[in-house]
Formats: structure tokens, C-alpha cells, sequence
RNA sequence: GGUGGCGUAGCUCAGCUGGCAGAGCAGUGGAAUCAUAAUCCACGGGUCAGGGGUUCGACUCCCUUCGCCACCA
């Protein structure tokens, strides 16, 4: 049996999230480091979506094209996997020649089997964007509540649902102008030709999830229609026709090929450019798409019916759709700014907490919510008091008892062999948990392989029996020697980086999954380390008001690309500014009120350097002052200006100019 | 608006085909001292969102109201 399995393409507009991890990547990840370890022949393939209307509309904003903008995306997505320990086989990106190929003769070969039609249809057009607008890329007012803001789709206002067409005085939402109504010519997937199809295929997924089934019964109950799959647009990939000079493919139809395409990218890196065959081709492959709850029609419905269309290409085996994960009771939004980003998590916490905090956790069966006091006492009361620590006590008990050497297993009594029965049987269970798709209970399984150790530790009592009955504390300490390095094998799905730390220092070399059920036990123990550092409380709060503030104020796509032109450089007013007097705002730790002299005029600006300077240390002193700032009040006090400041945690450093200079000298 | 899902202990979640309500964390009491004051033992705690129905028996099946979510048009 060969596995390939894929985790939805993340979409190139953005960071990953958490609420991504959750759905697609990590229990696809910890499915194959399984695998692997088990030695199934299984490949682990993603990339990154970098078509359609959104993304053209973010580079619009940014003032990139839309190339320049998933350039800047692609590698963010791709180094935070990394780092987070998600392992791709290949991490590839539709914007590669090889996929517009594999997307354009996918495209060929169903157009000649008959199943795509043209068909004449009439869309809102804006004259200046030269582009045909989306229903989301429409205002204007609602003709039954007179809501002004109405989107093309629907009226959030009243709620009703719109064709764009219906809105008074429409205007284009990227550039304000008046659309026209067009004619267009776009072509068709005759889904609704595969309904009979689908069901019989369906009724076969007798062991699918509860929730991918009762969406797919649903769609076909109402019955398929036919889909559109191009588009009016510059960025995609072009319709391999004469006479579609111009369209693109609309990215739902371009994406799930770059399954098939980053497959081939993966083959041609390896030098075998025929290797992706074995998989796609070969019916003893078992494909398992790893998605989020609102891809399940395309991956259960649109998908295998184009693959079905296709008709070379084996159909997916297994859908294992994840719910959503919410943050702190409410709704996740990127456009609020509302989530916690994985590269702002990873800049200060090691992966494997959170890996495990959303791993036991996850949305397998209903929404879930995220909350960082879970996180907090997750990462304290589990894997360091209860995984670390019994590790911990272990590894010090042989040390200093035993100089590190550790005692082999002779004799035997009830409560050992019972140790070991009930781990090997953990060990069982959590195969089978992991190939059912079960993560979440095998992560709780995985940590009650830890807390048994931490009984049997203390039922035994060896700092006891060290002295009393030796023989009786040497079988202890080896039994849990013995769970230590059926730890390291099973905590490796879930703690990649943890476990890779418990090989160490039990000097073990590459095993394989089997192993865990009789782990070779080393015989002395190499250098230990804390496996878990412990998280200060104070960080709940922090990370709590860090996702307030936010959401409040409103800071659109927080995570745009940092890139500005010169121009917009220019706008900034820098200046030189001497500092005439300063004093501390009474009650706050940080902030400092100081008047400074620009050459023609004095202003009082706020500072929050407070903690790192005192006011006499910074009066007389020339900084950098942003003079065009607008104005604020903080704590009650106005500030005119900003000072600029190096800020490296809680170490603050001014910026100031090497040599005095005339205040109000400008800085560019 | 249509379709589907969810609502279970203070918190986060399990409960397959109807048969005495579960886990972890938090809480309370005790034991132990090898360990990152980390562990172990015991205990308390729920009108299973509200209402109605089917049944000997309903968290589970049916209807309905409320709240939340997803998808579709």
C-alpha cells in the first residue's frame, strides 16, 4: 500500500494561523510522521494557492502585482511549517510552469471527454479596473433597506440575499467607479453529469466522518449543477483555447490539480521525473485529503468528479475534515486581525507546546475554542509536570543513584509486568486511534503513557527500596528506562522536537513504530536537559489583550506585505529634535512627557521610554522625531509626534543622530 | 431564506446502534519527598440549552423555541 497524503493548499494571501494548524496541518502531519515511522511507503504534499480574485485584490492595495505578492507570501508559509516541525514530502505553489501545464492538459483531456460546455452569461464589468467584478467586489444600496453598503452577494444590514445587479448605484469596491453591465462567454464543468456517479462512490465511504457525509447527501439531494471555471482575469492560469484568449481559470478549479502538480514537482526534485505515477495512477494508492470543514464539498463533490471526468487519476480515499477552532469564545477573523499568527507564536514559544495544546484539542467532531489559559495549563500541568517531570525524575534518580548507569531488566514481579502490558496496550491503541483518523484521543493516550509511569514511580517508591531491596529498585528504575524510550517513539507524531531531545539522552539511534512495544533500553544515560520550560501566568493576559487590541483597532491585514514605495516613505516627516525638558505621567511606569525643540517650534510629545530612561537622562539629548504624526492623547496627556526608538523586548534604545546637528534638521 | 451541524461539571472537551451521566484541568482533604513544589490517593460537583412528544425507560429518536457555526442560492 502507498499513502499520499495532502493537506489543503493554503491560501498565498496570508500567514498561517492557527486555526489552519488545526484543520489541515497538524493532524495531517502527525498522521504521517506516523506512517513514516512505520514505514509506509507515504508521501506528504502541499503548496501554496496563489491565484484568484482575492489576491489580486491584496496586491491592488499593497500597490505589487499579484506575482510580487504570493513572492513574498510563499516563503513565510513555507519557513513557519518548517519551523513549526510540519514535515511536506514537497511544499510546491501553483504559480509554477509545471502546474499551469498540469492544470491545462487536465483541462484538455476533460474538454475532449465532453464534459465542459460554453455558455453565455452577464456580469458587472468595471470600466477603469478593466476587470469583471465578483459579487464580493460590488456595493452599493440595498433596494429593500436602502443599506448603502450592501455587497453584491448580500445585504448585511437586512440580510437579503442580492444578485449584483439588483444593488442602486453599484460601484466598484477597488476603485469606487460605476460598473457597466457585460456580456461574457464562460465555460462550464457539467458536474451535474456526475451525480450518479458520485452517489454510488459515496455510498462506499461507509466509514467516513459523520460530518463530510451528511454535506455530500445534502449537495446531492438538491441536485449537482453545472459550474463555471473561468474567469474574466490576468492572473491565473489561461484557458488552453483559441477562443477563450484572455480567461483564466477560476481557482477553485486550478487548485486541487496542484495536488497532482506539486506531486510532479516533488518527482522531478528527486530526479525520477515518472515517480509521482506510482502514486496517482496506482489504484493501491490510498489518497487522504486532510481539509477544514468548508472545503468538504469541493474535496467530496467537485474534485471527484473531475478526477472522475479525467478519468486516469485514482479518487480519494479518505476526507477527514476537520470542525473550526475558535479563539477565546469567538469567531477567528484575518481581516479583524482577530488569530494568532504561527510566525508571531513561534517568535516566542517552541513548537511542541502548541503542537500539543491544539493536538488534544482539536476540531474533530464540533467547533472547538482556543484559549490561552488552556495553552497555559496544558503546556505546565501536562507536558512539564507530568511528561517532563517523570522523564526529570527518572533521569536524576539513575544519576545520582546509579552514576547513570542504567539497570537491565532481570526478574520480574505484578506490578512491572502490569506496567508494561498497559503501555504496550497504550501503544496499540494509539495505532489505531492515528490510522482512524482519531488524533485527539491518541494525543490523550500518548500523555497516559506519562502519568502511569508517574504512579508506577510512586507506588514503587525506589528511593525506598534503594537501600531496602536493591534488586527490587534496579527492575524499577529499568522498567522506567524502559517507558522512557517507548516514549521517544511515541510522543515523535505529536513532540517532534521533544523527542528528538529524549533520543539524546538516551543515546538512541533511528527506530521504527514496532519498536515501542519492546524499546531497547541503553545502558547508561547520556547528557539530560529540562524537556519543558514552564510558562509564566502573566503570558494569558498578555496574549489575551494582545488579541483585543488587535481586533479593535481595526487594523486591516495586519499582515500585509511590508514592502512601500519611496513615495510612501517620503510621506513620513522625520526630524532632529532636541529634548528641552522631560517628567514622568503620574501613574503609568512607561511614559514620559517631553518638550522638544524642532528649530521653529517647541512640542510636547508622549514617550514610552520610561522603564529604559529617566527624564533626566534624556533631557539635553537629541533624538529622532516623526513630526507628522497625528496627534493622540495618552493617559490624558497630548502628544504631537513620535519619538523613534529601538525596542528589542524590554530593552529600549534611542535613535539619535551621530553627531549634533541643527534641531529640525530633516532625516531621510 | 434553504440545508446540515452544535449547545453536556466552574473551564476545555468525550459520550457508537436509547438501559444507573464521563475525562482532563480547576476545587477540597490526605499521603509521600526521587523529581522543574513536580507526584500519588480520595472526595465534592451536572434539570445533559428551554418546552412538548414517542417509549417500561431519552443526553441519545421525533416536533418546536432560543443561541452559535458552516455551506448553498
Amino acid at each position: 500500500m502507498k499513502l499520499l497524503v495532502t493537506s489543503a493548499l493554503p491560501y498565498a494571501n496570508g500567514e498561517i494561523h492557527l486555526g489552519h494548524l488545526a484543520g489541515a496541518y497538524l493532524p495531517a502531519d502527525i498522521y504521517v510522521k506516523y506512517h513514516r515511522l512505520k514505514g509506509t511507503d507515504v508521501i506528504f504534499i502541499c503548496g501554496s494557492d496563489e491565484h484568484g480574485v482575492p489576491i489580486t485584490i491584496a496586491a491592488q492595495r499593497a500597490g505589487i502585482s499579484p506575482k510580487e505578492l504570493v513572492d513574498y507570501y510563499h516563503p513565510l508559509i513555507k519557513q513557519s511549517f518548517e519551523k513549526f516541525g510540519i514535515e511536506f514530502d514537497n511544499y510546491s505553489r501553483t504559480s509554477l510552469s509545471l502546474h499551469y501545464q498540469t492544470v491545462q492538459n487536465f483541462f484538455l483531456q476533460i474538454y475532449r471527454r465532453g464534459f465542459i460546455t460554453p455558455k453565455t452569461t452577464s456580469q458587472l464589468y468595471c470600466p477603469r479596473c478593466k476587470m469583471f467584478l465578483a459579487d464580493r467586489y460590488v456595493e452599493g444600496a440595498c433596494p429593500s433597506c436602502g443599506n448603502n453598503e450592501a455587497r453584491g452577494d448580500q445585504c448585511e444590514q437586512c440580510g437579503k440575499w442580492l444578485e449584483p445587479f439588483e444593488l442602486i448605484d453599484p460601484r466598484c469596491k477597488i476603485c469606487g467607479m460605476t460598473p457597466e453591465r457585460r456580456e461574457t462567454v464562460h465555460w462550464f464543468f457539467r458536474l451535474s453529469q456526475f451525480e450518479t456517479n458520485l452517489r454510488t462512490w459515496l455510498a462506499s465511504k461507509t466509514h467516513w466522518k459523520p460530518n463530510v457525509m451528511r454535506f455530500c447527501e445534502g449537495w446531492l439531494k438538491r441536485g449537482l449543477v453545472d459550474r463555471p471555471i473561468t474567469r474574466d482575469l490576468s492572473w491565473g492560469v489561461p484557458v488552453p483555447l483559441p477562443e477563450a484568449k484572455g480567461k483564466v481559470f477560476y481557482v477553485w478549479f486550478d487548485a486541487p490539480i496542484g495536488y497532482i502538480s506539486a506531486t510532479q514537482d516533488w518527482a522531478e526534485s528527486l530526479g525520477k521525473p515518472d515517480l509521482w505515477k506510482d502514486y496517482w495512477f496506482n489504484p493501491q494508492t490510498k489518497l487522504v485529503h486532510f481539509i477544514g470543514k468548508d472545503n468538504i464539498v469541493f474535496h467530496a463533490i467537485v474534485w471527484p468528479a473531475m478526477l472522475m471526468a479525467h478519468d486516469e487519476f485514482i479518487l480519494p480515499s479518505e476526507i477527514p475534515a476537520n470542525e473550526f477552532l475558535n479563539l477565546e469564545g469567538a469567531k477567528l477573523s484575518t481581516s479583524r486581525n482577530r488569530a494568532i499568527w504561527l510566525s508571531d507564536y513561534l517568535s516566542q514559544y517552541p513548537p511542541d507546546p502548541l503542537r500539543y495544546a491544539l493536538a488534544i484539542n482539536l476540531p474533530e467532531n464540533r467547533d472547538v475554542d482556543f484559549t490561552w489559559a488552556d495553552f497555559h495549563s496544558r503546556n505546565n500541568n501536562e507536558l512539564a509536570d507530568i511528561l517532563g517531570n517523570f522523564i526529570n525524575r527518572v533521569a536524576v534518580f539513575i544519576k545520582r543513584y546509579y552514576c547513570g548507569k542504567i539497570p537491565q531488566l532481570t526478574g520480574t514481579d505484578p506490578d512491572s509486568e502490569n506496567v508494561i502490558k498497559m503501555a504496550q496496550e497504550i501503544v496499540l491503541r494509539i495505532e489505531g486511534l492515528i490510522e482512524g483518523f482519531q488524533i485527539k484521543d491518541a494525543a490523550r493516550e500518548m500523555m497516559n503513557l506519562a502519568a502511569i509511569g508517574n504512579r508506577y514511580f510512586d507506588h514503587s517508591a525506589p528511593w525506598r527500596t534503594f537501600s531496602a531491596d536493591r534488586a527490587q529498585c534496579d527492575r524499577t528504575m529499568a522498567v522506567c528506562a524502559r517507558l522512557i524510550s517507548m516514549l521517544e517513539i511515541i510522543t515523535y507524531p505529536f513532540l517532534p522536537f521533544t523527542s528528538r531531545k529524549i533520543a539524546k539522552m538516551l543515546h538512541l539511534g533511528k527506530r521504527s513504530w514496532h519498536d515501542a512495544l519492546n524499546p531497547v533500553v541503553p545502558s547508561e544515560l547520556g547528557e539530560t536537559e529540562i524537556l519543558f520550560q514552564k510558562l509564566p501566568e502573566e503570558i494569558i493576559i498578555q496574549e489575551r489583550s494582545k488579541l483585543e487590541s488587535g481586533s479593535d483597532n481595526n487594523v486591516k491585514n495586519k499582515k500585509e506585505p511590508s514592502m512601500i514605495s519611496i513615495e510612501e516613505f517620503k510621506k513620513i516627516d522625520l526630524r532632529v529634535a532636541l529634548v528641552k525638558s522631560a517628567e514622568r505621567i503620574p501613574g503609568t511606569s512607561k511614559l514620559l512627557k517631553l518638550i522638544i525643540d524642532l528649530g521653529k517650534e517647541e512640542r510636547q510629545i508622549v514617550a514610552g521610554i520610561g522603564e529604559a530612561y529617566s527624564p533626566e537622562a534624556v533631557v539635553g539629548k537629541q533624538v529622532v522625531v516623526v513630526v507628522n504624526l497625528q496627534p493622540a492623547t495618552i493617559r490624558g496627556v497630548e502628544s504631537f509626534g513620535m519619538l523613534l526608538a529601538a525596542v528589542d523586548g524590554k530593552q529600549v534604545a534611542l535613535i539619535r543622530p551621530d553627531q549634533d546637528v541643527t534641531p529640525g534638521t530633516t532625516v531621510t
